[in-house]
This record gives C-alpha cells, structure tokens and sequence, in this order.
RNA sequence: GGAAGGGUGCCGGAGUGGACUAACGGGACGGCCUGGAGAGCCGUGCCUCCUUUGUGGGGCUCGUGGGUUCGAAUCCCACCCCUUCCGCCA
C-alpha cells in the first residue's frame, strides 16, 4: 500500500509508476474520493464534537427540563450523523478498496520496460563448463541415476509433482546445510516456518490482489497455501514495532512452497522444473528505510556467493518495471547457465518491497530522531529453491558417462562425490 | 469436535453505563541536577486521523464490525484471534 498522503501529493509520479508497471488502476479516482472523504470526515467530526460537548452538560446539569431539551437536540443530530455516516462508509470502503489495487512504485535506478523482454542483463560470472560431448537434459540423467520419479508422483498426486529419491534427496539436505551455514554466519535467524498462511497475512504481504490464481486456498480452514516463505516470514512481524537499533533483523527460513501454476498448462509440464510444491530457503530482511537499497544490494551478493561456492555459471538480472510484482520496487533475478538448453534458467530472485508490505501489515520501528514510529522496509531473496538448483547442478556437473559429481563446497555434507549409475 | 476463560496505549496491568480526560507500574521522550554519567525529582497531547500552522482546535482510540443509549472499555448481537482442560492424533 503506498501512502494516501504520497498519492494526493505526487498523482502524477503515481501514475507514471502504475503504467511503467503495467498495472491500471484509476488514481485520479482516489484523488476524488480521497477528498470527498476528508470533506465529509471534517463534518462528521464536528458533529461528534458537538455531541461531547452536550454529553459533558448533561451529565452535569441539575434542572431535569433543561436536560430533556439538550437530550431532544442531540437526536436529532444523531439522525445527521447516521445519514453521514452511511455516505462516509461507502466512499471510504472504495477508497479502501482501491488503495489496496496500487501497486509499489518501482525505484528510480530501475529500468522502464514493459515485460520480461526489456530486462537487464548486468553481468555473466562463472565459466560456462564444456563437455565433450552433446551435454544431457537432467531429467534424463535423474532418471537413468535413479534420482526423480515423475510417473509415480503423477498417479500419487497429479502432473507437476515429483519425487526426488536416492542421492537427490541427500543434495536437498546437504544444499540446506550448506545455505543455513553461510547464512547463520551472516548473522541470519534460522526458521523453519508454517506453510499456510492467512488471508489477511497474505493479503498484507501484497499478493491478494493480482496473482490470487496463484495461490492454493483452503476453503474449510480459510487458509492459504505460501508461495514462497517469504510470505510467511514478512506476516510473522505484523503489528509488531522494533526499535531502530534492532534493524536490520535479518532471517533465513526454510519451508516448502506451493504454486498453482494456473495459466502455464502446457509449459514445462514433465519434470520438476516446474512444479506445484517444492522446498526452498529464503532470506528475508527488516531493514531501515535509509538502508534497503544496501540491503537489497547485500542479499543480491549473497545470492552470487552461494552460486559462486556452487560453480554454477549464471548471470544476474535487473528486472524491469514491466515485469516487476505489485509489492516489489526493485528486484533482481539470477539466472543459473542450464547446458542442455542452451540457455539461461532463473533460480534466484530478490526484491527490495522497501514499506509497501511494512504499511499493509503495519511493521513499524522507533525512529530515534523524531521519536515517532516509522515503517520499515522489507526485503527477501531466494537462497534456494532446491528443484531448481538441483537441475543447475546436475546439468553442469554431468559427466561424460553419465554420472554427476557433486559440487564440493557440498561434500562436507555428504559421503559420497558423485553420483553414478549402479547396479541396485 | 466438546467445555471454560480471555483480547485494554510503546510494554505490563486495573477498570462492569456519565468524575475514564483509561488508574497504577515500567519504558520512552523533554527538563532540573551533574565536570560528565547514574540515581533522584518534575513534566509529557507517547497510537492515529482531520483541520490549522505562531500555535492551536477537534475527532478517533480498550480484537473487528454492527446495535441499544442523550452518553459504551463497560450492556446486546455477529465475526476474528489467543489460552487452558477434555477427546482425537504425528
């Protein structure tokens, strides 16, 4: 939610931030409705007052008459009320509802565009492994090493489920470790989180409005499903207020994520590429207003370094206007080398949301300047979504003969360096 | 699923129709004191909104939304959430 005060004063750079976004929403109808409400609210609050003040007289006059003719005015003030207070609800419900449909306005620095075709590439890092031979899609691979069963988790759950298996499953928990180590390091507060969420929570984190066909709900409960743990982690501290010297209160949480994936049929069905419910870890941040972009620019690094530490080829993406969400106002992707394709897949992706989800949900913290409560900003950003990289892996560490070797920050982890075909 | 209790400001916590303009305590902020700090003392409109800006004036605020009443933290209704006990269960 962007702040009423902001919009009346900047229409236009509102404006000009909801179509670099691509999203319509009808800001010259807040304006007017922004106003009326305040119109009508000045009135409804002289009308209170004068109420207060007849309270106060009633309670202290003795003379019983005069007491029955200030009761006998004050209803019909009363009516008055009631009827504006009718109006105000209505316009202040739209207004409302309105408010909740602007999406946050994206950051200066980042490129307008208007979809996924206009974003930046800003650097390629990590060399592009050649093989000497035709490298091979993962699935074949995992299949043949044992590693994924998609035909069982088809009968079992449906397309777009899988079953990682054997030494795969090993690799999801040696990649935690491995993110939970260089991030607890960091300073980061390790969670394992809910999955479901409410809606109200969900709601606040900004991803209710558009994207709602994204998301599982669970009609009995009245719940939803995360699509990421940042969803999660961002509700946790809602109401809540911090003192400036707390901040930032960085977290690394892991939890499994759950994707509808309406609108794609047809797109990467077979595998695990895509796929409704996968586990990932994720860093979240409350940060200082003054700090995000630093912030931002912190979990963008800490994103290289794990695929720096993984030696997987990738390149990092500025996200343009056009394809940035409703709660982000700057965002990055990292994009994992994947041999057999040929191309770029995204793995990582980190989002500076800077107070829009803070004022939804009402995360303050105490500014020691002006002693007055502030919102923070709140920042996440991908460590791993295990799926993903465990393709990354499997395709760029392929071996001629079939096997994979295991990357070797990893091997700490785990007994064993590679993974190869045998008899079982 | 059954039963009971509860939700009060920055925090703890009292308060069952008009003196609640929310007690009391803690914290925070400002001031006094001090070489400086601590302690102590004094003060505070501590959230949020409208209006005005020299400042003021007013509203809202006791989980949320309705209702009763001239007047509601307090009474009534609906909803949300939390805790405890019983049952079921990894």
């Amino acid at each position: 939610m962007l702040d009423i005060k902001f919009i009346r004063e900047n229409k236009e750079l509102v404006k000009k931030g909801c179509r670099n976004k691509g999203v319509e929403v009808d800001i010259d109808r807040i304006i007017e409705l922004d106003k009326k409400r305040r119109e009508m609210l000045t009135e409804l609050e002289k009308l209170r007052a004068e109420k207060n003040k007849a309270s106060k007289i009633i309670a202290s006059v003795k003379s019983q008459q005069e007491k029955k003719k200030i009761i006998s005015e004050m209803k019909k003030i009363d009516k008055k009320e009631d009827a504006l207070k009718e109006k105000f609800n209505k316009i202040d419900k739209e207004l409302n509802e309105l408010l909740l449909q602007v999406p946050n306005l994206p950051l200066e620095s980042v490129p307008v565009g208007k979809d996924e075709s206009e974003n930046v590439v800003l650097r390629e890092v990590g060399k592009k492994p050649e093989f000497n031979f035709p490298p091979r899609d993962y699935l074949e691979l995992a299949q043949e090493l044992d590693l994924i069963d998609i035909k069982r988790a088809a009968k079992v759950a449906g397309t777009r489920f899988g079953f990682l298996k054997k030494e795969a499953v090993l690799l999801e928990f040696a990649l935690i470790n491995f993110a939970f180590d260089q991030l607890i390091q960091e300073g980061f507060i390790p969670l394992v989180t809910p999955v479901m969420i409410k809606p109200e929570m969900m709601r606040g984190m900004g991803y209710v409005e558009r994207g709602r066909d994204e998301i599982y709900y669970i009609e009995k409960d009245n719940l939803y499903l995360a699509g990421t743990t940042e969803q999660i982690i961002g509700a946790m501290h809602a109401g809540e207020i911090f003192e400036e010297k707390q901040l930032p209160i960085r977290y690394v949480g892991f939890s499994t994520w759950f994707r509808r994936e309406a609108g794609s049929y047809g797109r990467e069905t077979w595998g695990i590429f895509r796929v409704h419910q996968f586990d990932g870890v994720e860093m979240f941040s409350f940060a200082h207003p003054e700090k995000s972009v630093y912030e931002h620019q912190f979990f963008l690094s800490l994103e290289e370094r794990l695929m720096k530490l993984l030696k997987i080829p990738y390149r990092v993406v500025e996200i343009c206007t056009g394809d940035l969400g409703d709660p982000a106002a700057a965002k990055y992707d990292i994009e994992a080398w994947m041999p057999s394709q040929g191309r770029w897949r995204e793995t990582h992706s980190t989002s500076n949301c800077t107070d829009f989800q803070a004022r939804r949900l009402n995360i303050r913290y105490k500014d020691k300047k002006s002693n007055k409560l502030k919102f923070v900003h709140t920042l996440n950003g991908t460590a791993f979504a295990i799926g993903r990289t465990l393709i990354a892996i499997i395709e760029n560490y392929q071996q001629k003969d079939g096997s994979i070797k295991v990357p070797s920050v990893l091997r700490k982890y785990l007994n064993f360096s590679v993974i190869k075909k045998r008899k079982r």
